[in-house]
DNA sequence: CATGAATGAGCTTTCATTCAT
DNA sequence: GATGAATGAAAGCTCATTCAT
């Protein structure tokens, strides 16, 4: 009997996500709207206030990565198995990160209060999702007897400051790809740089 | 002959500073003004204008690279001079990660122009000069024939993870203080992940 | 569907006419909103700057002179009819006098522009007109064979003059109305200052 | 034994009378002092308040119209006269204009209170010398019987406006110089415009 | 539900004026 | 006397938010 909602919600997100991606917090929320497509009312009849907006269009995606994990626990190489992985978290971090970064810049709406001390947070999640795997493969012997939580930490760090040199135009090395570096990674994370360390496997 | 000046630009830089980092770009020229203790009319003849504040208050520091990676090569333990790096670069980071992370909230003010394909920028400076570290270390054999790069990325990703993870407040796990993160990390990147690399050592 | 406007744009320029006029340009925008009794806002959003509102508001009145001469053409006492036109050129400069005296004093804004070497602009099609009038009633023999333009701007100067002294308050002559003002104008246009040539008519 | 004054008032009021004419009242005192190639602190000193600095530059210069017009009673032929005094007007007007419109655009510092109801105003001196001039002549019979104010008016409008037009950049006529429309204006005021009245002269 | 006209608080910026030297 | 650094009040303008339709 009501007149139908004629417009989605998805509609001023995507537009307020590019606005504030684009242009920074201080975006009007007039632009947002001409953006979307729909008067500055209708946003605040949905949103109620821009910072509101700001937060649910900044909010981050998740990643479920024990469904990544479980599969290759025991299985194949693991180098492979952690060049895997590491293709799968850039794709995510290219996602994330200009979201972390643009949230930053507005400390008290920004992730500060949902990240601090908070071990359900996505990053802490993420982390020990890959700890485990790594403490998985340890318990089979897949691995030298190593600390899980810091392998963990560098193959993401590795992979987070690819996709953060990559969001803000650093060239790092000249025309490098990702999968070639996610490889390189690998290779140095597994064979370390002890010198002889390599040449004993043969 | 006239009066003599009383405000020096650094007490204005720091004001600004501390309020962009605690409240972000949208922080009022009013509020910096009374944080510094000068009348908004003087921050404006300086600076004269709020953009050209934030950039300079934001600046990046420098880091002398090579003044720290210099003295190491060919000398001492590099798993020792490794931890040494990574406490030097933290320090470094924690200063200029809330900066970048600032600015990167004001696209078109932001590092953006200056990092965009900028050898000269200062994270890709500070990444040539650790791989010049690596690489001229492995020249004298004190390192696998590995990629100098990627290992310097490497060792350049983990710190700054860490420092970033620091500044977010995210838990990455339970009180993990810098200097065992830097052990643990030149640990694992030394010895590699491998079984049996370690043991052989012996 | 959305709100109707309720704020005509004469009410603001009206406000502002009249706020410029007793002022001058340095009467504060938001004395202009208090006037017309809307809000500053209000006023950005319809004319975008203080300049613009300005101009629109000291816009010039035009007068179609010509569709007041054009009748008087060979008909009727031509010194009747010089009164008839300077009782009207009056009227109009009395509204346009105020206008271009304020806008003289934003030169860039002013009437500068839009008067230099223009034969469009509103004083030269007014004299032009006039001098239209002047040459077809010599051509027609009412009047001695004159210069039109000169005869057109006696005219012309001597009302404007008028209209000049009268806004400033400067006081020519004690008490002296328009209607015997412009009598006194034509009748001394019109026979001159010669001696004797008055007395030769009868 | 005081240090002597380096810098003339004289110096300041030319920057200021520069600066209004060129920007109208809103020009900084920053930019007079500039022009002027002196202190702000130094205007302030002098002058008290920009108004008081606007008065005394905008202040109009005076003519002493009866030192031009007694030598001429009952002298020489009156339409060379008047030619002449045509001329000595315009000289005058070309100085007073602007700055009368300029101060015209700031009720409350213009002439308003200066011109009002004022006969020792100079517009109204000015006005009153010519009138006697006329006055004058037509007692020793050179004029016809006219009223000497409104001749005096027809001349004073006639130069007045013919300085306006100038000042504003409209093309009244091509090409058109002072002498000649001088010449222009005195013969059509001697002669009048009504048709025979020259003819009968000779 | 959707609109966009209207608002007013608050922003950045300017600038006349003061003051320490 | 002369300077120009410093001020702070107020300006022009923006924009998140409300509201009448």
């Amino acid at each position: 009997m009501a007149r139908p909602v004629s417009i989605r919600n998805e509609q001023i997100l995507d537009a307020a996500r590019r606005c504030f991606l684009e242009h920074g917090y201080v975006v009007s929320t007039a632009a947002i709207a001409k953006e979307a497509g729909v008067s500055e009312g209708s946003i605040f009849k949905r949103f109620g206030t821009k910072e509101k907006l700001f937060q649910e269009s900044m909010g981050l995606p998740r990643l479920d990565v024990r469904a990544l994990t479980e599969p290759l626990i025991g299985e194949g190489e693991i180098e492979r198995n952690l060049e895997f992985l590491a293709i799968e978290l850039l794709k995510f971090f290219r996602e994330m990160i200009p979201r972390v970064l643009m949230t930053c810049s507005q400390p008290g709406l920004g992730p500060f209060d949902r990240f601090r001390n908070n071990p359900q947070s996505m990053p802490a999640v993420l982390l020990a999702g890959l700890r485990d795997y790594f403490a998985a493969e340890t318990r089979l012997g897949r691995l030298r007897d190593i600390e899980p939580e810091v392998a963990a930490r560098m193959l993401f760090a590795a992979v987070h400051n690819f996709a953060f040199f990559e969001y803000l135009g650093i060239a790092a090395r000249e025309g490098e790809d990702a999968s070639t570096f996610a490889k390189s990674v690998v290779d140095h994370l597994w064979h370390g740089l002890k010198p002889g360390s390599r040449e004993l496997e043969s």
